[in-house]
DNA sequence: CCGGTGACTGGAACGTTGGTCCGGAGAACT
DNA sequence: AGTTCTCCGGACCAACGTTCCAGTCACCGG
């Protein structure tokens, strides 16, 4: 049995080898955040664990510690690191309803892109990418000639409907889900006494049919945003 | 001192009154359930312990395994319960959108009186006051002649958006956050040059702005599905 | 070349959590 | 009286987020 006695200073052999001599790069705060969404999308959001993200980076547990200050802090940077892949639309010649559908449709495909995010929604978002992101949203409304009461709710409505959207197709659609969806559509099968109409035109759709019906609701909000502004022109 | 072999048969005094001479009710599925509501209401989400739970209901944790599986259950249960306080509304002489608009509003109240709901919205939602509700809304949309694919995406579409609108309202006036709230409002105000209009035109409603830009945003979505209608007529 | 300082690392440990095991008490039905 | 079923809870477990503190490294002023 080797010797506990032989404490901390023991073979070099036992000893990690020096910093310098390691083959990743020192940790950060980055380094961090970019593993974690890693882990994330790999294993989803139950799995992060302090202790496997650090096994991950190579490290212990409690060295995250020096970096972040608590795990929420990761998700919260996780979540706004996702949103630097939607793109800022350019001036599309001043047509702000496919600037605002691009964006819109951009922070969707986020969200999917990586389920784990729905269920974080409900933190404030206040990183960088995130405020980019409503800054243009709101600039282009001013532009497009939107006013109060009709700004705040342009944008609301449009964060919120995205959101929603995202939430509720990311909860049927994630990994291993989708045997429980089927089993709820069977179920209203069963129950077609209870349930008429739900059993007639199920909803719990089963495939891209998503899309479609992500882009008739937002196009009936933008026709009412359109509707109000003052000259409801494109 | 007592000693430990005297067993679980011991003094009277020690063991626990006989079953049937005890105060509170026998435990249940739905007294659990009730006392869950109780407690995230008054405490939030965080705090909802099965020992907590299982104190508060003056019984031992493990015997809450008895009547549910896991937490999560209990979860899935009492957010599935105070949609009970969302009134069906009856035949307004066919008047399908003061209808929809009544369920609507229904929902998001009490989404937001229950704050802690806002957080579980990611898990599907199969119970049965949710699925009654979701039956009426779908009943009312046909009887108003929305057809697919305006059917599936009138009923998404309000769903998601209520689902979104009570997410972002909840985060920001949770217990505790309105401080929050004012730093991120300051927070603006000294980034002038970052998020100019957002500087400008300062989101984060303060007050009750929130129910104006609801109303408005849930008024552009039924003028959509409206203009969808084969009569257009209410 | 040295001694110290501040940036980093991680093993051990704490308190708490969701959940299981199992031994039992009470009532109900033979 | 005995058996069975329903219900209860103490002891226990692995895992988690987090803290403590003893270190190790790179660098810097003498």
């Amino acid at each position: 049995m080797v010797g506990k006695g032989s404490g901390s200073a023991g073979d070099v052999w036992l000893r990690p080898p020096a910093r310098a001599a390691r083959e990743a790069p020192p940790l950060s705060r980055d380094r961090i955040v970019e593993e974690a969404v890693a882990l994330l999308d790999e294993e989803g959001a139950d799995r992060l664990t302090m202790r496997r993200l650090a096994e991950r980076l190579g490290t212990g547990s409690t060295t995250l510690y020096w970096h972040l200050k608590t795990k929420d802090d990761v998700l919260d940077l996780a979540l706004d690191a996702i949103f630097a892949a939607v793109e800022i639309p350019g001036d599309n010649g001043g047509h702000w309803r496919a600037a605002v559908t691009a964006l819109i449709s951009g922070w969707r495909a986020v969200l999917l892109e990586h389920p784990w995010s729905a269920a974080l929604l409900g933190r404030p978002m206040l990183g960088p990418n995130v405020l980019a992101r409503s800054e243009f949203l709101y600039a282009t409304l001013v532009k497009a000639g939107v006013v109060e009461p009709h700004l705040t709710a342009a944008a609301y409505g449009l964060s919120n409907y995205v959101i929603g959207s995202a939430l509720m197709q990311a909860t049927w659609t994630a990994r291993g889900r989708q045997a429980a969806a089927q089993t709820a559509r069977e179920q209203f099968q069963a129950k077609s006494d209870r349930y008429p109409v739900l059993a007639a035109h199920g909803p719990l759709v089963a495939d891209g049919d998503w899309d479609t019906s992500f882009t008739i609701g937002l196009d009936w909000l933008l026709d009412g945003i359109q509707a109000g502004t003052a000259t409801g022109e494109e």
